[in-house]
DNA sequence: TTGTACGCGTTATCAT
DNA sequence: ATGATAACGCGTACAA
């Protein structure tokens, strides 16, 4: 069923038919004719072919590092709410922590087939900013702030230097901090300069024994934490840059018979379902998440259809919760 | 930059570069030329063109009621990876637990746009099968089994069979069950069949007010359990559709200065991050999510490449993990 | 092995 | 307010 038989049936032609699907003048006659075959055939005008004319997917290519992630999947949902609205839709690009899918997405999705591109990535390469620089359709980076492009971000600096001045507000003061690699402009990074740089300002001695980097993991905090204990330096608290970390901090702490918040401190962010159910329940930094997916929709929807290229930087704030943990 | 400016940069006709791109016998010589050229220009193939040729969108429409969800992104990220590896892409339908906005997906996706849909859904009402009914492209549902659609779900039945005799077999005797509305034909309807079939065949009385149906939430489990415990039937177990429930049961236990498991044996299904985290850890049932993604990638790919309609039928399994909670 | 000619289903342009 | 016609970019019989 096409729209030439529509028009057909109906007793005119293609023209008024597409007019009638588009909005344009047709007499209240014809309309009535018209919406009586195509509400009896179930007309559904071809996606393809309105594509191929038109130069326009109503999609959205997300590219995300792995859907099964609490903080990811709170994004995607953000964003799909908000395109909704505006009547697209998502085509989803799970990498699986894989890079070279990632560069795979961005040209996939490159020259056609979506109306913008939105980025949640962890680590942005040079390859990554080559392949983005040839883009010709609109696209938000999500969670880092890069160089020239619209990126929605969160304030990770001042996140860190807010944990430390939390934890001297409650009297701690020999302080480790363990995060993930720089190589993360955003978690890695910046929570580890507002780290140092809190301490400086605070006229604490910054010992790098003591700030460790590894991975997004439970098993990566619980090893960290260990090599830091066993140092014998004798700290009083630890900032973790996620849950997940600070969720292996805390077991090998409770292994190791150190009471928190006694003995000592774990601070950390992301406010994920597990901190508020672990013992003790952690005290952490609320980041918004679902509002940085709905931020980077608005954004991206804005740049498609005003076609302005203006660039656009949200950073977002974020909520101090305290719970058991400092 | 399209197929036909290829072939004049190429000096050959257009007809030539299209078998090029599709494998078709093209001399060794034309070849180069032609890569040479693509090289140069960066050219892709306009994917609206060949859908509108082919009939073909290499795109999967999954339909979830909530991505941001442990269970469903786990599912999704099989689906994706599965379904990658054939060249096929997601297109995301997040419907937020909106009835209409599923049935609104179903019509999105019914006519063309997708080569085939994967389901994901909670409760399948009359309106769903119409709607299914007419649509024209392979659909799988995962999660639950319904009539006459292939289908990959859980053993909900057994499973709950099995929590009963692993109750049993510890000693507990007067068992509770908190699960969600029966709509829900797999987690509400099949769980509870399952929880009252298996007191029958241990010669147990089965006690209504012991069996109470709410929502996903912690919040319901919470309540719920409040309920029960006010009746004073004197119960020594609970047993919770899920882990979110279990969640909200042991807070409602804790504040009653009940003991799990001396006091009272909680026991669910899910196994999810927090199932390992929250205190006690909850013994669970693992359900295999990210599988149930990826067999429901498999047949999706198969009905689409085979286009054979036979009705597939998987059933998985479970593996019971004992922590601390029983 | 290559090229010609046509069609996929829609919208845009222009004339009426 | 309506219709004829071209064009979007590609794949594919068919002929050569």
């Amino acid at each position: 069923m096409n729209i030439s038989e529509i028009a057909k049936l109906s007793g005119v032609s293609r023209t008024t038919v597409s007019r009638f699907l588009n909005n344009g003048y047709v007499s209240e006659e014809n309309k009535k004719k018209i919406q009586k075959i195509i509400d009896e055939t179930g007309y559904v005008p071809s996606s393809y072919a309105k594509q191929l004319r038109t130069k326009k997917t109503n999609l959205i290519g997300v590219i995300v590092p792995k859907i099964s992630s609490e903080t990811i999947s709170r994004i995607v949902d953000g964003i799909s709410n908000e395109v909704n609205k505006f009547g697209y839709n998502i085509l989803l690009g799970n990498t699986d922590l894989n890079i070279k899918k990632e560069i795979e997405y961005l040209n996939i999705f490159k020259n056609n087939q979506v109306d913008g591109i939105i980025l949640v990535a962890t680590v942005i390469t040079k390859k990554h900013l080559e392949i983005i620089k040839k883009i010709n359709v609109p696209i938000v980076i999500v969670g880092q702030n890069i160089k020239d492009y619209s990126c929605i971000y969160h304030d990770d600096y001042n996140a860190s230097i807010f944990l430390v001045n939390k934890l001297i507000e409650k009297n701690y003061k020999n302080i480790a901090f363990i995060g993930v690699d720089k190589s993360d402009k955003a978690v890695g990074y910046e929570r580890e300069r507002g780290f140092i740089d809190a301490l400086l300002k605070n006229n604490l001695k910054v010992d790098y024994d003591l700030i460790k980097n590894g991975e997004f993991s439970t098993e990566s905090g619980y090893k960290l934490c260990k090599e830091i204990l066993s140092l014998n330096k004798d700290i009083d608290s630890i900032i973790c840059a996620t849950d997940n970390i600070a969720l292996g901090v805390i077991e090998c702490l409770k292994e190791n018979n150190l009471h928190i918040p006694k003995n000592i401190g774990v601070i950390s962010i992301g406010d994920s379902k597990i901190s508020k159910v672990v013992t003790p329940k952690i005290s952490t930094l609320h980041y918004h998440y679902k509002t940085s997916g709905i931020e980077a929709g608005k954004v991206i929807i804005n740049k498609i259809n005003n076609k302005n290229d203006d660039l656009i930087k949200i950073k977002l704030g974020y909520e101090y919760i305290e719970r058991e943990s400092i």
